[in-house]
DNA sequence: GTCTATACCCGGATAGAC
DNA sequence: GTCTATCCGGGTATAGAC
């Protein structure tokens, strides 16, 4: 379908670009119609836009969703490790994911607040998912008893603040703030029921 | 000086709209200036924009450098910590803040090395001056013994993390991360050199 | 240095034939 | 649905008077 076509290239501009970067005639040009036959199938550019996004963000959902499916038989850690290395790859194989992020953090001006509906539910939504798999690794001893949501909302900061290096785009800039950071978070969580601070993570 | 009104009206419609969002005609109009009085003192927008952001840099590295100075005294918890709610601060209030932000991430596509040369310097120079300042912490005997780059590294982690909620710019949900977030990073750093956790870096 | 006037281009969008 | 042709507005940039 020609409607798909044109999303799909309209995806990869915008990401690269930006909304206001990006232009019909580049996207036209790519799936080889002309300019006004866009018309044909979007209200303008915003439709389009907008679309796009919506696609991009159930694309990355789903995509998600997958990974933890696929990866439920192994222990919390390498599990919520493994998200961040996923996520690297899925960066750079999937425009929907560069798309996603880019307008998570600057969208454009007009279209803010619909943006906004769609980031903010997807947000909340992984943090749900995160206590959810929590509360279960607990229950099922894989950790001691961390308090969930804290450690959910904490995962979610590092998680941002490794995906800083992703859009970056250096894999070695990204590879050392993981194995920097990610043992302060490892052990971190595991210390927050103690107050002092030397740590010894009990019985586990 | 009329060139630095003009830079000064550029910082905020750069930091607002973005490279392309913005136009010279509404910088101009904010001056008071007509549109081409504009290329009197710059060679073109990139000319301008360049200027503009490199301005914003110093800006930033100077009340970064001012905010150290001055909170010498406290503790070393107290001035990390003091660090991040300081730079909420910094970026609601100054647009110099809010330009370099918007730019580490997302630069204008045609001017992308350029702003990188800005961008990786300041962030080394931030890790080093952070790992220095961990040292000297440690020498006195304000923290434990924690191996100081590693740490440098996580905090910048974490301070990007955090940054995101503030770029979202609502304060709740900074406050409410900043909670859940900060004694994993505290105590995540105190149980560094204990192995009692086991972590598996992945095989290099 | 600042203005007016204008050139030029490229963006999004529309009309209407096929 | 796709095209050609066109419109309109906005953008950057320049020429030349003052």
């Amino acid at each position: 379908m020609t409607a798909d076509s044109i999303r799909n290239a309209a995806l990869f501009h915008f990401a690269k670009d930006g909304y206001e970067g990006a232009s019909l005639r580049a996207i036209a040009d790519e799936v080889g119609i002309k300019k006004p036959s866009i018309y044909a199938h979007f209200s303008g550019k915003e439709d389009l836009f907008m679309h796009t996004l919506v696609h991009a963000f159930h694309e990355v959902q789903r995509h998600t969703l997958e990974y933890f499916r696929d990866h439920a038989h192994l222990p919390l850690e390498e599990r919520l490790q493994g998200l961040l290395a996923w996520f690297e790859q899925e960066y750079q194989d999937h425009a929907s994911a560069r798309l996603m992020l880019r307008n998570c953090y600057y969208p454009p001006p007009e279209l803010y607040s619909q943006v906004m509906d769609l980031v903010y539910p997807f947000l909340d939504g992984m943090e749900r998912a995160l206590t959810r798999l929590l509360q279960r690794a607990i229950r099922e001893g894989d950790v001691p008893p961390v308090p969930a949501e804290q450690v959910a909302i904490a995962f979610m900061t590092f998680l941002d603040g490794i995906t800083v290096e992703i859009i970056y785009g250096s894999s070695r800039r990204y590879k050392r703030r993981m194995d920097a950071a990610w043992p302060v978070f490892w052990n971190g969580i595991h210390s927050l029921n103690e107050k002092a601070h030397p740590i010894v993570p009990e019985g586990d």
